[in-house]
DNA sequence: GTCTATATCATGATAGAC
DNA sequence: GTCTATCATGATATAGAC
């Protein structure tokens, strides 16, 4: 139950079957992964995994509550802070965009504790979700989505509801895609692209961003379809 | 062999195994879905799959094959007409964006004869393949990659090459999520959302990402890791 | 806690009658 | 072209010795 994370090789069985389960599930999905495969990685035996998670979806479980609590916390601690900052006033969309892919990006620059193969896995996941999956995200996610929506709701007063929803996907998505990086950018690229320096990529990804929230509303009728009152809570 | 698709329910047996796996991969992944979930599905036998198409794997790659090709002519013949309008001028970026991702959201849209399941599909893929389908897919890409790369290049001379890929990438992802649509944004909000219109979907994600493309340069030194002429080809 | 051995089941593929 | 029957393999999970 040790939470110091040692680099690299995680010596406790544990933690090495969460590492190599990580890895595995992003490059083949969840139930291309085997046991095999995941215990042989990890050099452990093949019932560890049942005695120490019980089952495969436990285990599947297990490999996001490990990051994800951590993770989302993080996400309100930053908000936190914009707030205090503000003392009442409503945030700048760059600050919960801040909050929010910052930290994320942040995560996904830590490639020697595996933050990155974690948020590769999430943006995967987050369009695939196996039912049991699905359920376990919105557990995990009840907390901070109200939290940022409201936020931006405040910051962006003139922007209708659903689009922010909408627009907060969108980012997701791109995000997503950029954390999926190289691999996938290289099937479009000719020439070797450079290699994946976090700082770059932040650079690269908060402008597009913003651009994307903060841009106009499609010219006529944003609601067009109006159907009573149609407010988020 | 006949072309004439018609709606909803295929006879032939080639296509109902065709449109049967292309649901199934969409909601399982391709290793988690059988063939005997397909042939299952799609009203057909076992056998008929390994007859008609030899393999799961050649199975898959036809399930891409049928819409992918001609969704890329759709989208080159979108950049003809553009360019044919513009007499060599250089693009707006509106217009190449209304080329590749109109097109594409158009396919989006035809929920009848299994478009949107496909883009599902494709979107979820093109961030996680398997070997021989990323192959496969860059095949398919061959031709419009560049055709589109060079449009957005003479579009936006001063942003640099590189980041133009990479926003286009973005855009990629934020049309994926946007395309995955209501499933995965449900996650987020508390109450019940609109359905998927696809005009509406249009609406929200186009302005997005013509933001996203257009947004200024993070400030300093976008290039500062100079590497000799990293030029595109 | 770790290992071997095994039970039970589903998978992809094929052979061969019709 | 379609179907049944079947093979070989690999899956998850567990029982029980150490």
């Amino acid at each position: 139950m040790t939470r110091t994370a040692d680099l690299r090789q995680h010596t406790d069985t544990r933690e090495r079957i969460l590492d190599a389960a990580e890895s595995l599930f992003v490059d083949h999905g969840f139930e291309a992964t085997s046991m095999r495969m995941i215990t042989g990685r990890a050099g452990v035996n093949l019932a560890s995994i049942n005695y120490h998670f019980g089952s495969k979806d436990a285990l599947i479980q297990n490999v996001f509550r490990r990051r994800l609590t951590w993770l989302n916390q993080e996400r309100l601690h930053a908000l936190d802070r914009f707030e205090a900052e503000a003392k009442g006033a409503p945030l700048k969309p760059h600050q919960i965009v801040e909050a929010f892919f910052g930290v994320s990006l942040c995560m996904a620059a830590d490639t020697e504790r595996g933050g990155h193969t974690f948020m590769r896995l999430l943006g995967r996941t987050y369009t695939e979700p196996t039912a049991f999956v699905r359920q376990f995200l919105a557990e995990e996610y009840a907390v901070v989505v109200p939290r940022f929506k409201q936020a931006l709701l405040r910051s962006l007063p003139d922007v209708p509801p659903d689009e922010i929803l909408w627009r907060f996907h969108f980012m997701l998505g791109a995000m997503s895609y950029a954390i999926a990086g190289t691999d996938a950018l290289q099937l479009m690229a000719e020439y070797e692209l450079e290699e994946t320096d976090p700082e770059a990529l932040s650079r690269r990804l908060m402008p597009f961003l913003l651009g994307g929230l903060r841009a106009p509303l499609a010219g006529h009728a944003g609601k067009a379809k109006e159907k009573g009152s149609r407010r988020a809570v």
